[in-house]
Parts: structure tokens; C-alpha cells; sequence
DNA sequence: CATGAATGAGATTTCATTCAT
DNA sequence: CATGAATGAAATCTCATTCAT
């Protein structure tokens, strides 16, 4: 149904066309990846592409954001039910522990998400549009947690919120990011290693 | 008569031709990056180049065991000179405590093996490389470290050595990794933390 | 119960979009300039336009019948008010000095019209309309001004009526055409000198 | 002979490419030539192209630097043979007499350069190029020998040497670009009425 | 061995035209 | 008749690799 088409079939095509862009990039690499791919993935022609996305770059760029943001508002959600520090930041890590990272899909995730780091770490730009969807989204969120712990009693006043914020999500990247290549690394083992630790470095000791 | 020429002039070529694509894949990216980037930087001409090396990937390969192996064997001499395995393990966290992650050239190194290792999780005869690699320079490296520490009693009986080498490393690369995109990372004191918190969570309490 | 649209209407449309088309053409160049281009500046879809002309070509050239007839049928009109063939032949080259050739829409007037004839040049059946328009436009006007002109006297009989024409219009076109480019040329000077050695060189001497 | 190449071999390489980039540019235009025409041609390599040419425009660009200066030296030799001022205007008149503009050749050399000068009115660089190389290369040229006409007294003191250069030029122009479209264009005829018109109104009457 | 000109497959992007609604 | 999403051929340009000298 071509013209005079409504704003939500417009939406699912654009949506169509990210996911077969995400499904190439996974797989190939966004270099890698061309167009044609994603034609031939995608079913639909190399001219409608560039109807709705004026470059490759832009299509990746796109799928960046929508991503984080996703990922983000997902968990935002179950959060919000939950009442003390502690229990939110166990929530976090535990959404981590019950998340298969071997799953073929999730690593393609993670994959993608490193090579967009890479890729903006050579474009200072798009490295600021990173930093700020950082903060605001990522380290924001668990500095607020431990914020707020630490008024309630569970956390340690001399634990300094940004930076065992950034520390919270540094760890766990530094963790999720083997498994992409690393096929026999001990995943739950260590998430748990490291939830254990980092509660115990920051909780008060009753 | 053709010129026979020697082996280490031989060697000292590939060195050259290795450091320059070294600087170009930095600078750029290993898919941006271009033969002819690298004939600019090194001087040599293109034809020498593939005298060398097969190909631009046989390049990329080459670089990535010199550079691990190299790191490592820097290390492992002044290592030997340490007695106890707290100091040990104190050394490897100061080793990357002292590096300024921000100075480009550290960043470009780190920006090559991050691209390396996407490069290979999309490769299942790299990764089986680099899994033996990462188990025999470095896994294991830190596990005996803390085996000998269990041994001499400065270590907890349950810390799995495997286990908390796993967690070593990926806790270094998360926190080395995020330098180089987020240009305000409160690297030293996340590094400070995280060894704290590491330490303190596999010492035996006196 | 189709729409019955009267012809009236539809002869608007197609002026509607000629006009469009005259000032991306004039702007970009016919090549440069796209459909999509004539679609936004009309605010007429594109559907509608190849309701109307079969082709961007097509569009073209009606463009070019209808400016080359109008230009003519609109000087005619004046001129039939003068008497004297030199009389007439003054208000044709004061036709030309009172316009500003560097007028924006001005210059857009002679940059399509030279790119049309280039265009033509090209294109045999094309030329062959062009030198036909050319001849019943315009070389006849002048030339029977000048025959005319030699009846009542004004103008010396060993004056070839169809050179002198051709003259003119070679003239005038080379001056014109030189403004499109050159912009500190001394167009009015160079008008007036150019009319005062025509006429010198035709006129009677009394 | 690839490489270690004679600089002469390299230019006439570039030659190569600039004689049958001419050629197609003559016959379809410059939009219409694709680098695959120009392939075809000259058979040589599209990557060999882009080795001597960065880009299509630079191509067009190179050709018609080298067209308007060589075309301009041609003349300056055998020019400067002549003595008195009348007698270089009959030179550079008789120059133009004496060339067929019908020859096919010839028309593709006006034709590409009066598509070059539509090319250059869109763009403000280009332009003031080509003012400055219309300055330097032919206003100039005329303009000086009028003046040392007057001072020889054999020219009107009255006649403005600068406007009188750019009116040489217009009506060559004016003239010689009819030929490329009209094709019972009476050339000779009108060349020759444009000297007399042209010397009748600067000479001295004695 | 060194050189660098030549190659050409393949990548991205544009745009006139069609046609289902 | 009007609409504008869809199409895909074709254009420009890049770059790893080869090979004659």
C-alpha cells in the first residue's frame, strides 16, 4: 500500500529495516555489513532504504539509540518496585546473573555496542553523545541508588556515588565484554564474584 | 646474483611495516585504515609490503601476537622481582594505576585490541587463539599468583584462583575501556577501588 | 464518476509546474535539477506531474517552446507601434538595454536557454526546431525591418537583409551571453557601442 | 611499463585520459559522459583514471585549463609577427575567419566550452576564475593593442580600449556560438561583416 | 627484492519513473 | 485525477592486490 500510508505502517518500516541492519551488523560488522545486505536480509529495495534513512551511517547511528534507550526503560520499570538501595542495586546485578550472554542474539548485542565505542572513540562527537547518554541514562541512575542508601544507613558515607557508579558499570562491562570472545569464561561465576564484592566494599557493616 | 639480504634486515622491515600499521590501525581503525596509509607512514613501498605479508589481514594478525606477548614479557621481569603474592598481585594493579589511559598512544593500543577482539568473536579459529592466549599469558599468570598466596596463607582458602584471574582481568578491561570513550572517567580512583575492593575481598582478615 | 476537471484547470496545472520547473532548471542546471526539486518547489506531487508530461524531458522542452514564442509575441505587440525601420530596429536594441542582464531571474533566463541549445546540439531533431523557431521568429523580424528600411531609403541597398539578421542576433547573443559569466562586464557600454557601429554600418548616409 | 615510470610516460598518460575525456565530453556533455565512457575510450582503467584525476570535476576542471591558455599561446606566436595595431585585429579576426566552426572537432570545442562557462555560473569560485583567466589571457591582449593603436594614431582616441576588448570578444563569441546550433548559419559572411563593422567604428578616418 | 602503475570488483548513493491505493 | 512509497539501474569512487620492469 504505497502512498498515503499511515505514520505507524512508516514506523514499522523504518523498524523492519533496523532490525535487518542489526541482524548484518551483527553478524558481518557494521564496515563489513553493506547495503545489499541488508536489502537481501531485509526483502526490501536499496532505494526505500535511503527513503528512510539518508546514509549507512545513519542507520547505525539510529539503531544506537533506540538500543540504549530500550535497554534502559526495560529495566527502569521492574525498578521501580523495588524500596531499598540495596534491593535496587541486587536487582541490577541480578538482571545480569539471569541473562544468558552466550545467547548467539545478546552477544550480537554487546558486539555492536563495543564497535559503536570504537567507532565514536575516532569521532569526537559522536564520544560526546556517548558520555552524555551515559551519564544520563547509566551512571545517573545507580549514583542516585547509592545516594539514597547511604541516607537511609546501607551504604557507607565514604563511598563516593559517581565513582562507584562508574565503577558499578565499568565492572560490569569489563565482565559481560569477555564473553564475546572468550567461549569457556566462567560468566555467572564471576558476576556473582563481583556482585559479592562490591556490596561488601560498600555496605555498612552492622 | 640476486641481492641476498639478512635475516635481521629481514626482521627489522616487518618491524617497521608492523609499527606503522600499528599507528595507522590506530589512528583509524583496521578496516579504515588503507595499505596506502601505511606505504605513507612507513615509506615503504606497496609492492615490499605484500613481499612481507600475504595480505592486509596477515598484518593485522601479526601485529596482535607480537603486541600481547610483548606487554607480557615486559612485565614478567620486573614481576620476578616481588616476593609475596599480595605484592604481586599490588604490582599488576599498580602497572595499570601509574598508565595514563588518556594519552593517545595508550588509548590507541587499547582501541586495537578492543577492534581485535570484535574482529575475532566473529571468527571461531581467532577466538580459539585468543582463548588460549588470554589462558596461558595471562589467566593463568594471575591464578598461580593467587594459589601461591593461598599456599603461604595471604590468600582465603575459598577465593577459586581461575575464578578471581577471570574476575582480574575483566575488572582491569572495564575500567581500561571505558577511557577510551569517556573522556571524564575518574580513572585512579576507580582503579584505587577496585583494588581495594579486590584485595579486600580475597585476603585473609589477620 | 471521475473527477471532470475542465481544461481551463488543467492548463494551470501544467503552468504551475513549468514555472516550478523554470526556476529549479535556471537554478541547478537541467541535469542537476530533480524531479523531487520541481515536486517541492511546486508543492505539486509527483504523481501529478507525470499526469502531465511523460518525462522530465518532456518538460523540458514544452519549457522551451513556450518561453521562446512568449519572449517574441511580447516584444511584437510594441512594436508595431513604431513606423521608421530604424525606429524599430532602436526599440529592439533599447529593448535589450534597458534590461539588467545581471538580474538574478534575468541571468536564469539566458543560462537555460544556452544550456538548451546546447542541449540541442546534440540532438539533430532537435536542432532542426530550434533553427526553424530561430528563422521564423526572429531572423525574418530583422530581416524585413532592414528590407523595409532599404524601400523607404534609411538603409544602404548592398545591406544583405538575412546576414545583417543573423548579425544582429549574433551580436546581441554574444554580449548577452558574456554577462551570465563575467560580472564587473560593462554590459550597457557595450550595448550602446554595439548598436551605434550597427546602425553606422547600415544607414545612409544623408 | 608500470612502474619506476618515466615523468613524461605519466603525462602523457594524463594526456591519454584528457584527449578521450574531451572526446565524450564533447559528444554527450559532462553530465551525460560517465567515467565509463571515458573507459571505453581510452581504454584505460577506471582505477588508472582515478590515479591521475581525483575526481570527474577535476577532470573537466584540468581540461579546460589546458584548452583556453594553449589555444591563447597558439595565437600569441604568430602574432607577434605582426607590426601595426590594425594589423593585429586583422590577425585575430582572420584567425577566426579562416577556422571551419562546422568542422566537428571545432564544434565540440566551443560546445564544451560554453557548457563549461554554464557549469562555471553556478559556482562563484569557478567563476572568478574564469573572469580572471577572460582578463588575463584575452581582454588584455585586445585591449593593448588598441592602445598602442591610438598611440600610433591609427585608432580613435574616443574608443575605450577596455570596452572595445570585451566588444571583440562578445561578437566573436556572439558569432562563433551560433555555429553549434544553427547549422546554415552564414559564418564566413557574418565574421567578415562584423571586422568591417568592428574596424569601420575604431579606425582614425585619414 | 623493490617499485608503484594498473586493475576491477564492489561499495555507497541518487533519481526518473511506476503504480497501488 | 492525486498521491508518494517503492523500485533498481546506473553513476561515482575506493582500495586490496598484482606484476612488469
Amino acid at each position: 500500500m504505497p502512498p498515503i500510508v499511515s505514520d505507524a505502517h512508516k514506523e514499522n518500516r523504518k523498524k523492519e529495516i533496523l532490525n535487518s541492519a542489526f541482524v548484518c551488523f551483527a553478524k558481518k560488522g557494521f564496515q563489513e555489513a553493506t547495503i545489499n545486505d541488508i536489502v537481501e536480509h531485509s526483502g526490501i529495495s536499496k532505494g526505500a532504504i535511503y527513503n528512510y534513512f539518508k546514509s549507512k551511517d545513519e542507520i547505525y547511528l539510529e539503531l544506537m539509540s533506540n538500543q540504549t534507550v530500550q535497554v534502559y526503560e526495560n529495566k527502569k520499570l521492574e525498578l521501580s518496585k523495588k524500596k531499598s538501595a540495596i534491593e535496587k542495586l541486587n536487582f541490577w546485578f541480578d538482571a545480569y546473573l539471569e541473562m544468558d550472554p552466550f545467547l548467539e542474539e545478546n552477544k550480537a548485542h554487546f558486539a555492536i555496542h563495543i564497535e559503536f565505542k570504537l567507532h565514536a572513540s575516532r569521532n569526537p562527537e559522536l564520544m560526546e553523545v556517548l558520555n552524555e547518554r551515559r551519564h544520563k541514562y547509566f551512571v545517573r541512575e545507580i549514583a542516585e541508588i547509592i545516594s539514597e542508601g547511604q541516607m537511609a544507613g546501607e551504604i557507607k558515607q565514604n563511598v563516593q556515588p559517581e565513582v562507584f557508579a562508574d565503577l558499578f558499570w565499568s565492572v560490569i562491562d569489563g565482565v559481560v565484554s569477555q564473553t564475546i570472545v572468550y567461549k569457556d569464561y566462567p560468566y555467572q561465576q564471576t558476576i556473582n564474584e563481583v556482585k559479592e564484592m562490591y556490596l561488601q566494599r560498600i555496605m555498612t557493616t552492622s
